[in-house]
RNA sequence: GGGCCGAUAGCUCAGUCAGGGAGAGCAUCUGGCUCUUAACCAGACGGUCGGGGGUUCAAAUCCCCCUCGGCCCGCCA
């Protein structure tokens, strides 16, 4: 389905096979011909049917503007363009995944909140915020960084994408639009636009209707106020400068004044206008394949691939359409503060369970729900089984397992042993203490943890344990709970008293294993005429101070005897 | 108003590109494990495939219309 543009002279027809086809790339046609179970493969089969000079490596990039803090719904930036390159790789191909910071783009509006180089997030209000509000308007790289770490705001928040993009594991080099423009990177792309303005006018003026006359394909930088002004009243190629006047400037529903300045900029001093820029990053970039979000997909994008044919005779990348995520149910929102980190997000899940979450169909719009994370990891761990052919699954399952799962663990991938997976809720319920031997007690006498598991994989399958416990306590959920230091202020009427110290009697005499421990239990309950589930709470609110709680039988064979006999007497 | 993406079991989703059997996991229920307690095993229940129309021997799948959620069609990016 070719995206249709205003003024275009000849829809699509259709074909017989009910398809349109078109002229131009369709952003959401990832992959055609055969089937793939993995979505990175139907697109990098249509990386391949591009590919130029063998000799050279493909180039996959993605992109933002530091704007803010960097959420999860950035990394389909970075994550969408890494399957893919990690397919074409696989067959053989050289591979630069490269990702531009548009820093020279203007601060239109003030975010809500900001993170600090350690991912502590902040609001607005704890920096100074008149420091940054006098700078709307500027590009991010001349605005100071408000936490006086990095040589700009832009260069602030391009180093947190950095960073974030090493804890996902995915190396990419980092190109900043502002360095490029400083450099001359840009100087023969801008020359091109502007030698061909009037071709550049019209083509715009098929997908917008304020191109003018007047209107000159770049921004130049006031060199009184620094402000990009869109008043360009002269062009010099020779000289590779323009004449213009600091005028005032609408950005969403603010204006942002010019100071009234007229001067002469030259290339480096100033920008194109996103619409152009975009395919001069292609140019410059020798972009082969690039995901961008679904607001991209109406607009820039049949703009970009016209202007990328016609003003610079350039074919464009092959393009790919994802959907955005949802944060518990909201639009994630830099600005509007309605973001997790991915540092926020690798506290609560192993870096390769939040990989898992991108193999997943990119044209669906997905909600990262927070409060359900237990069935994603569920659904990773299934998903790692069915790689190690522990479970059985329906062919689909099996072709995605087996073709995804090394581009998502390849440390682990083609291991002969696999990595020891303890349930994350259950890992949640070890979270009730920090006891090291009592979390590996419980987790074998649960099944969880082999027997003969050496003590590095064993430390290795606890790590999911600080996790799903940091996710308990972040959504407060059925399973926080800790194991009671001190005993609890409770009160039994007698017959739970009594039936609570026999079961103490019959644990220190016998030494139960889980099972018999279990029963006595029953036992016990039905002996003293204690209702059952009576006496199951009293165990929980003794243990926990809770309703409910694990198992109880293995939950208590588990703990240090003495404790156990100590706590059921009510003595500690 | 026009264009685009999505909607499949209670929940999370696969299957749609290539038309033919309504699927998986979880949840629920039942049974089992000397046992109501966040473990485990077995089985069962569960669907107008968002709605309607069309094409076809046959439609979740192709075509048209509609509903709902989201995006784009000003500027900016």
């Amino acid at each position: 389905m070719g995206p249709s543009r205003p003024g275009s002279p000849t829809p699509s027809p259709a074909t017989p096979t009910g398809r349109r086809s078109s002229p131009m790339g369709d952003p959401y046609e990832i992959g055609t011909g055969e089937h793939r179970a993995f979505w990175a493969d139907a697109a990098a089969d249509e990386v391949e049917t591009r590919v130029g000079d063998p000799g050279e490596p493909i180039v996959i990039k993605g992109g933002v503007s530091p704007s803010g803090v960097p959420h999860l719904g950035h990394f389909n930036e970075i994550m969408r363009g890494y399957f893919v390159a990690e397919a074409l790789r696989e067959r053989g191909y050289g591979v630069r995944q490269v990702f531009t910071t548009d820093d020279r783009d203007r601060l239109r509006k003030l975010p809500r909140k900001l993170a600090d180089l350690e991912w502590n997030v902040v609001g607005l209000g704890e920096v100074d915020a008149g420091a940054l509000g006098r700078n709307l308007g500027n590009p991010y790289t001349d605005i100071p960084d408000p936490f006086g770490c990095c040589d700009s705001y832009g260069a602030h928040f391009t180093e947190l994408l950095r960073r974030s993009a090493a804890a996902i594991g995915v190396p990419i080099e980092t190109v900043s639009n502002t360095e490029q423009y400083e450099s001359g990177g840009f100087d023969e792309a801008i020359a091109h636009v502007l030698e061909n303005r009037e071709t550049a006018r019209e083509v715009l003026g098929e997908f917008q209707n304020k191109v003018d006359e007047e209107y000159v394909p770049f921004f130049a930088q006031c060199s009184e106020c620094g402000h990009l002004t869109e008043t360009i009243t002269d062009v010099d190629l020779d000289a590779e400068t323009v004449g213009y006047v600091c005028a005032d400037v609408t950005a969403g529903d603010e204006t942002i004044e010019g100071c009234g300045h007229e001067g002469t900029a030259t290339f480096r001093e100033g920008k194109l206008p996103w619409r152009f820029e975009w395919p001069a990053q292609w140019v410059t970039l020798g972009v082969d394949f690039e995901p961008f979000g679904k607001d991209h997909a109406e607009g820039s994008w049949p703009s970009g691939e016209t202007i990328a044919r016609e003003v610079f005779g350039l074919e464009p990348p092959v393009p790919m359409v994802y959907e955005w995520f949802t944060l518990n149910g909201e639009a994630l929102s830099s600005s509007a503060g309605n973001l997790i980190t991915v540092a926020e997000v690798l506290e609560l899940l192993e870096v390769e369970v939040l990989r898992y979450f991108f193999t997943k169909n990119p044209q669906k719009q997905r909600d990262f729900d927070v409060g359900s994370l237990d069935r994603l990891v569920d659904e990773f761990d299934r998903f790692e089984a069915i790689y190690f052919g522990d479970v059985e699954a329906d062919d689909t399952e099996t072709e995605l397992a087996e073709r995804a799962y090394p581009m998502v663990a390849p440390e682990n991938a083609g291991r002969d042993d696999r990595p020891i997976r303890i349930p994350y809720t259950f890992a949640a319920v070890l979270g009730m203490t920090d006891d090291r031997d009592l979390r590996v007690r419980m987790a074998r006498r649960s099944g969880h943890l082999p027997e003969n598991a050496a003590e590095s994989e064993i430390d290795a399958a606890l790590e999911r344990v600080g996790k799903a416990r940091a996710w308990a306590v972040r959504t407060d959920n059925a399973f926080n709970y800790r194991l009671a230091e001190t005993l609890p202020d409770v009160e039994f009427d007698p017959a739970t008293a009594a039936a609570l110290d026999e079961l103490a009697d019959f644990i220190s005499a016998e030494s139960p294993d889980e099972g018999t421990l279990q029963e006595e239990i029953y036992e016990t309950a039905r002996r003293n005429d204690v209702p059952v589930g009576d006496l199951f709470e009293a165990g929980y609110r003794l243990f926990l101070d809770e309703d409910e709680g694990p198992r109880l039988g293995p939950f208590l064979a588990a703990m240090e005897e003495s404790f156990v006999v100590d706590r059921l007497r009510r003595d500690r």
